[in-house]
DNA sequence: GGCAATCTCCTAATGCTATTAGGTAAGCTG
DNA sequence: CAGCTTACCTAATAGCATTAGGAGATTGCC
């Protein structure tokens, strides 16, 4: 052997090589000999890193949505007001979205609709930072800047649905404009009316 | 040959058949075996009627599509002021989604996220759907009864966004609660904000 | 240094699946 | 009844995911 790839490299190179192909032809279109190709190996060197193309679907945007959640928080802290704090957490998400369209892509196009979704890791995680949607209107009600009545399940619907057809839309029309485009006056339309009845801006 | 089924028959059984493996197993893991013996034929057969697997994928929701843009203007026939018409657009839509879960699932899980969606008919006609939106919003500005400085384009992402995820979370969860579960307060919370300012239900 | 274990990658099956070739028998048409 | 069409079949063919089995390099241990 004349040289070989730095250690633990080849794995990402798997990883990276996938991505792409999945995201411009689509998982079913794209071949193992595709991905074994791009990525400079042999077809049965890429079962020695995962069990296989299913697999590796699952695996590639593990990463992406553990940074998503885990940098949440930390997004989160020190912002006073519960529409501060969500208004930070759309457009975190968005920020991130277009940082790594091709993890969105996968997540949104090829992994929600897979059977086997809801058992990985990544559901879990997705479910989390969806989670913590509940929590900022609680607080939001419990200061007075939401309204008594608020049902926290259906405003995170309403905001959940909203930010996932943005998304969504975005993607399936190759990124082809601004993703933040509109998006104050969206966030002011969807969330108005979570306001207590005297205070609509 | 014994016994012959009736004249045009067979296709209509292809199709049924194909619709309820495809919804059950999903696409990939479905065969086109599995789906000629399920239509008690031979897979060769299969091809007579349709071009192929996914053509047959593509094929199945034209009926059910064309039936919902079909009804849409008979719905909202006689109903006075935007935001009943707004109320009718979703129960009808939910309600044809209830009758007809299958061609729901294969739209939402299967189709949306094919290549080739956007060049089908069905494609054309949820656009039509949708594109109603706008003119219920503009007619609700026209009328006062929603607020003048309302972004049509922007109400429509919101109410598509939170309806498609209604939708979806009921067919990944396999149906097992009602699907208009808390609805009412869902669209009061929805709509509200495109009310005029002083006139919050 | 020597040697076994392990790692990384390979070529060559294997077996499943979509699709096509080519044919047969029943009904229909003149 | 002869020819045509319809509706279906059996038997390839070709592409693809996955596995078997092994070769050469690297590492750890004596």
């Amino acid at each position: 052997m004349v040289s070989r790839p730095p250690k633990g490299s080849t794995k990402k190179r798997i990883i990276e090589s996938a991505k792409k192909l999945f995201a411009e032809q689509g998982y079913q279109k794209t071949t193992v000999m595709d991905i074994s190709r791009q990525a400079g190996l042999s077809e049965a060197a890429l079962y020695d890193y995962f069990q296989g193309k299913e697999d590796l679907l699952l695996t590639i945007p593990d990463l992406w949505v553990a940074e998503l959640i885990g940098g949440l928080e930390e997004q989160l802290f020190g912002i006073n007001g519960a529409f501060n704090k969500l208004r930070k957490y759309l457009w975190w998400y968005l920020k991130r979205v277009e940082a790594s369209p091709l993890d969105a892509k996968i997540v949104y196009l090829f992994l929600k609709t897979n059977a086997n979704f809801m058992k990985t890791d990544v559901y879990a995680n997705v479910r989390a930072f969806y989670g913590y949607l509940i929590d900022i209107f609680e607080e939001g009600k419990r200061s007075g800047e939401m309204k008594s009545e608020l049902n926290p399940y259906i405003a995170r619907d309403i905001f959940v649905g909203t930010m996932d057809h943005i998304v969504t839309r975005w993607l399936l029309k190759d990124r082809s404009y601004p993703l933040f485009e509109n998006l104050e006056e969206l966030f002011d339309l969807m969330t108005d009316a979570f306001r207590p009845l005297s205070a609509h801006s």
